[in-house]
DNA sequence: GGGAGTCACTGCGCGAAGCAGTGACTGCGT
DNA sequence: ACGCAGTCACTGCTTCGCGCAGTGACTCCC
């Protein structure tokens, strides 16, 4: 019967290899879709309706503009998003998600729905408020961690 | 104020992006010590204790034999791990993870361990409870799919 | 109206990983 | 005993995603 440190410090050695496997399911799943981790996790972006914008898709993704191009290329190529004209800026252009394979991302991911919505079914509502917050905290912060890599340090910290 | 299925809902939402940015994050910092995320995963199997066999750890972090001969040679050279020759079977070899760079990896973790003491402080016995099951379970569901990659359905639901 | 800055894009090179095949070694069946 | 199938780590070859650095189109501000 483990004390609260006990539990806090087995989960962040949990924490670690749960980001790397977590990391392996994505690339299991984008394989699935014939399709990069890279642009599963673009799609990812677009489809929550993170931005639309090449430059900033590029930053949150950790590549370069040019790399970028060359991902979009892909996607466009797998129907996974299509590019746009931005009216109001001409040297710009606007990312779209397509709807044609969203069916099929649903469908890979429902299980891991199903999965985490059985674990959701047993918590109450203060060890479902205590997960989510955790989740996003750690998007967050992850996140920041990417736009600043000469300091992760910092950014996970602040 | 929201209620329980609205909680259960924005989590399943939260998880995808959740698993992209953290891959994103191990690979950052991946970056900071002039590693490959590979390498990183590796490691942090090696250091759990989960094997020292080069084809189950291949197996694992799920790439081919031929794949993983190429990753120990750069751990090796980054000081990282090493090969030993197993007594019990001459054609088999045993990884040890080297301790030179284990200070830097904690390091470069630490940030994050204080990120996630401080958000764990803040939880009961039975939160903590609650997301430390939801990650190693976790876990071992997106390991059970990077071995089984033609059904990555089947092994998240079993 | 002109120059600095920003945008998406392009040629080139690197390197991580898959594929398929190799030699060394083990253990099973007869 | 002994040979043969299976397993192990390893090696050329190829593929491909990405970074780097430079380009032309366009915008904004003085």
């Amino acid at each position: 019967m483990p004390d609260q440190r006990e539990l806090a410090t087995a989960a962040a050695l949990a924490l670690p290899r749960f980001v790397g496997s977590t990391a392996l399911f994505h690339a299991a799943v984008a394989e699935r879709m014939d399709v990069t981790p890279t642009e599963l996790h673009c799609l990812h972006l677009l489809h929550g309706g993170v931005s639309d914008s090449p430059t900033e898709l590029a930053r949150l993704l950790g590549m370069t503009t040019g790399a970028f191009t060359r991902l979009l290329d892909r996607m466009e190529r797998h129907r996974l998003a299509e590019r746009a004209p931005d009216p109001a800026d001409r040297r710009r252009l606007v990312v779209r998600p397509l709807p044609d394979r969203m069916a099929e991302l649903a469908d890979l991911y429902a299980p891991m729905a199903r999965f985490v919505g059985e674990r959701l079914a047993r918590l109450d509502r203060r060890q479902l408020t205590a997960l989510l917050e955790f989740l996003t905290d750690g998007t967050a912060a992850a996140e920041r961690s990417t736009t600043r890599l000469p300091d992760v340090t910092q950014a996970i910290t602040d």
